[in-house]
DNA sequence: TCCATGACTCCGC
DNA sequence: CGCGGAGCCATGG
């Protein structure tokens, strides 16, 4: 799993890590699995997110700079923030106020 | 093994 | 603060 011949296996993980009500940028997550600068693999990995694994929660990753990924959705993306709302995930707009909800998985909170 | 793609991020204007 | 371009790395054909 995590690093060895699974880089979306440990995307999957740490996902499904992330408490309800909190958020992680994909660049923190990319980081967090010992890949810093594979942000884009993070959403490559959740674009090729199987059914199957429907207990990891891809609308908690967004942005960096909070905003949602499928901002310009208005299938996808009006349900993630829908999601993240139900779940109390705190909104400044039309973004997520990382400063709040942005979860870091060793500070455990 | 090489090439093309992409649910991102950073930097400059 | 918004827009555009270049860089990054894993995955699939």
């Amino acid at each position: 799993m995590r690093g060895a011949g699974g880089f979306r296996a440990s995307v999957y993980a740490l996902v499904a890590r992330i408490p309800a009500g909190r958020v992680m940028g994909y660049g923190h997550v990319a980081a967090a699995i010992g890949v810093p600068g594979a942000a884009r693999q993070v959403g490559y990995a959740l674009a090729a997110l199987p059914p199957e694994r429907d207990d990891v929660p891809w609308q908690r990753v967004v942005r960096s700079s909070g905003h949602l990924a499928f901002a310009g959705d208005p299938v996808r993306g009006s349900r993630q923030r829908a999601l993240l709302q139900g779940e109390g995930v705190p909104f400044l707009g039309d973004r997520v106020d990382m400063a709040r909800a942005g979860w870091i998985p060793d500070t455990g909170r």
